[in-house]
DNA sequence: TCCTATTGTTTAGTTACTAAACAACATTAT
DNA sequence: ATAATGTTGTTTAGTAACTAAACAATAGGA
């Protein structure tokens, strides 16, 4: 019954990673691979952004960083400028990564909506529920890396 | 508000498959990556399976999984035997294969036990609502799916 | 006997990384 | 001033995990 559950769960957790594998063109002229409208993601987020804190805020090394920005440079979807910080430099959107990052949103947001809509129809206590779970799945997940268990 | 219900069930799933792309021993002498590990887990499930099979469980074309388990047939993780059907070749686990199958288990039941406990100490209104939320959740990637909008 | 369907394999190519060495520059210590 | 240190970002070689396409092997039907 719960273990049903927990295998639904696992089986979303793959459509959505089989969806993340494709590239598409979000309303731009050239084709993004995922890393790269991942990227575009994180910049449109937190505007002159370097790549440092992309790599941190990514969980993907400088190195890999600096590859794929190097690609989207290429592909004219961002635009570099002197930073502020010693060495550094900002990364940004251009006008072409703004509509692939506005474009990928809106994808998004589909969901969003629907989401919000069964929120506002459920009860108090079965919202707790939900954030309740979420806990437990966090805190399990902590462990297991904790623990290096899987 | 809701929204941060959707950020939060995103970093879940970050935090699932930065865990999920380690190799471990899992009890054995040999070091098991990801893809090895999750064959190994779809031939235990279900035992004499065949490549063409492993293929549509897991998503992956033949010619992948054909990599994978000649890797683990290399390292002395699985047997094949002749099929029932036309060129068929039955896909088993060794000893150490079963070794490796039930370790990977037994960390997933850590969590299974938690989970069924939560779901036991709810009312029947929350469980609905969950299942409700999974069924939009799935709705809405099928849909993603179908219009190739990602 | 030839054609077709199916199974599994192999090969070449790709994406998305990592680790390590490196370059460029600023800050601090001697 | 010069050397050592600490940052930042880049480049390179290597790897995992695929895919697509050609292929081989075998069985059944026309």
């Amino acid at each position: 019954m719960e273990n049903e559950i927990l295998q639904v769960g696992m089986r979303l957790i793959n459509k959505y990673n089989n969806l993340n594998k494709k590239a598409h063109y979000y309303g731009v002229d050239v084709l993004l691979y995922p890393s790269e409208i991942h990227v575009i993601d994180a910049i449109g987020d937190n505007n002159d952004v370097t790549t440092t804190k992309l790599s941190m805020n990514l969980g993907i090394t400088k190195g890999g960083i600096s590859q794929t920005v190097s690609k989207l440079y290429g592909k004219g979807l961002i635009d570099k400028s002197v930073g502020s910080g010693i060495n550094e430099v900002y990364i940004s959107l251009t006008k072409k990564g703004l509509v692939a990052y506005e474009e990928h949103k809106k994808l998004h947001n589909v969901m969003n909506s629907r989401l919000s809509a069964f929120f506002e129809g459920i009860d108090d206590k079965s919202r707790d529920n939900i954030i309740g779970l979420m806990h437990i799945i966090d805190e399990e997940l902590t462990r297991m890396e904790e623990n290096n268990d899987f």
